[in-house]
DNA sequence: AATGAATGAGGGTTCATTCAT
DNA sequence: CATGAATGAACCCTCATTCAT
């Protein structure tokens, strides 16, 4: 679990502060099961063994299954933008910095592994059919595409460009997508670093003039 | 639905053909519930009420449902391969000509529509926790790439290339992903002309010296 | 149980037999549950238990188990007013007769027994709160009035009468619901013959013109 | 709610008197509860909303459920028997006031409301499988009964009759059912003047030489 | 006195599967 | 081949009750 959730630090706490702790630790056993189960075995008398809770105790935090599943995505959701959005602002004001940045981002471990790739899958495959799951990641998708789109139209702005800024952020976000499905489908053999080089490749393909590295 | 199934050319068929009638009935049947309801909802009752059989027949035609899903996967994987497959034949000699075949192939109606684009990310969605499906989605996945990779090697090789072919073909395969991805979530507004046309513009982008539209 | 519903006369049966022959006796066990344990405390897992069938069974039959509960309840309701209109049909014209017919009806011991006078309180107890219980209470209750009233007024137009129709009416019918009440309430040492005779001697004390006993 | 409950006066009082006024407090609740939802459907929790306390301070103050269904049972009991004994001392000593009393209070605003009626039908049909019910049910019709027999034979041996003492007794205390169920099942349009002259009239019919309206 | 967290048994219902017809 | 009856396990959820605070 790539976030702990321990006991000891569970005593003294108020009240409301015990109330957060138990729906996180449930949100987390809830990805846990959907990980290895999916979601048509994941139920509530399995996330419950694996909270150590009793299965009552989940609906008295949550009301019922699907309130339990739309909060993990969108505990999943915030996870994901959060982490973006502050890889970009720590990545200043060069566009190439940003662009570069929010690649990394996409790799970055606590969003990029077998466990939280194999729930995003999860939920995109359940999203045709629950209007609110593809809100959430339509949402998710769209914000972190505009900003995308943004940092391409900047740098072709400053550094001219072979491919329009449209098609180039969708190219750097079909890439990444790309390499999503093909961890969680060919999981044996992957490497990040890889992966992000590929992606930096093709940046600098379609922006020559840029300065390759440059944020190092 | 996209393929006719109907009770007139029903009749007059010998036994075996009938078995093979009903079985692809059931197949489509299966594909409209996970389209309409995800696999999480999908049940024998509601696929045998859309078909139009009783439940019990459909146990007797697949022996199980884990068993009717699995072929039902393995009816998609057929029909999403050898469509690729025969735009390859139909495509000649000429690795450009190959190349935007595939590409196009990617995005052919038959398979590009809401229906089995929903379909396919439910079966991935379930892929991490069913080690059938994955395997039959990484071959399908792994077939592409392949292919894909020789097309760019035999480019790079004929008109050279501003990307390496293993990066490039990770560039193409990502960018469809993406799109398929972009379908799914925010399926409102999307053309697939439009699609393809991006696709290609990365083609020329990474492969300028390559006739664009020789394929004409 | 007061109608035999044995094991010997279901086989050879065709399909729609058998399941009205099902249907009946789950409503019989769902009467003596209701009996036993009150509408609060019947469960299906009881009422499938004293039918001798899975539970699974009896949501197959009735769909849920408020169908269940309004079918029972429809069929008391039609137990009980075909009952009092067959004894009309078989008492002639004479309005004196017919008025002892449809008393003496209310205290058939098809009608009047333990089992469905606790049954119908039961129902009585819910209507309030579930309308389509109080909307047959209520359809039950509005044909036996209708038609004692005009019992009462045929016989105030041949005989006169010490007390107006309408309130002539109301006593007899008052009459019985009290006498139904008593007999649930405070069920030992009741005598059907007693309570018939109450409400004749109200009759008498009535009609004071009228043959008693002409029925006979 | 025809006992105002209030918060204001609540303050300021002695230890036992604010555990009686929570006691009450939650009976009112338990009487709405049952009123609207049914017994088989009233909850503690509901319960509990409905009074603004937690659902533990129920527990608390009752100890259990079946208590305080029982609890709300004896109120209402207690209620009624106090209602119509108070209205009997103040009728004075002549039976046919007394009479009269006993039948106005049985349609007095207090006892004779939709809401109260509800009640008392949902208690009797859970009587049957409910000794405890029963016991108390039946305990309080017996006293009423006893005393209107009473002032029957009392009425009788004074002025005469057409109907022996305890028939007659058996037709008021049966109006009166019979009213209470009409009310129950067919409330619009049920009138409570128009009730107690129907009662009042079997009174004249049944004992011509009484002093109808003496009581005025 | 009062609260909300926690439990666990049992509720109605769903559903893949079996089977007699 | 085809059907609908039948099963039983498991599902989500409810709820009276207990308990720490």
């Amino acid at each position: 679990m790539s976030t702990p959730v321990t006991e000891k630090n569970f005593a003294s706490r108020n009240r409301k502060q015990q109330s957060e702790f138990r729906k996180r630790q449930l949100i987390e056993a809830t990805i846990d099961c959907i990980d290895k189960l999916g979601i048509s075995q994941t139920t509530l008398a399995k996330i419950a063994e694996r909270a150590g809770l009793s299965q009552g105790n989940v609906v008295f935090h949550f009301h019922s299954k699907e309130a339990l599943l739309e909060q993990t995505l969108h505990y999943l959701n915030h996870e994901y933008r959060s982490n973006w959005q502050q890889a970009l602002e720590a990545a200043g004001d060069d566009p190439n910095d940003r662009l570069r940045a929010m690649i990394e981002a996409a790799f970055a471990p606590k969003i990029f592994n077998r466990r939280k790739i194999s729930v995003w899958f999860a939920f995109w495959g359940e999203s045709r059919s629950r209007p609110k799951y593809k809100q959430v990641c339509g949402a998710s998708d769209q914000a972190f595409s505009d900003t995308l789109l943004a940092i391409c139209e900047a740098i072709e702005r400053q550094h001219g460009a072979r491919l329009v800024a449209r098609t180039a952020a969708l190219s750097f976000e079909g890439m990444i997508d790309g390499l999503w499905q093909n961890f969680l489908i060919n999981d044996a053999g992957f490497k990040r670093d890889q992966a992000i080089a590929a992606v930096f490749e093709l940046i600098e393909c379609i922006y020559p003039d840029i300065r390759a590295g440059a944020k190092n």
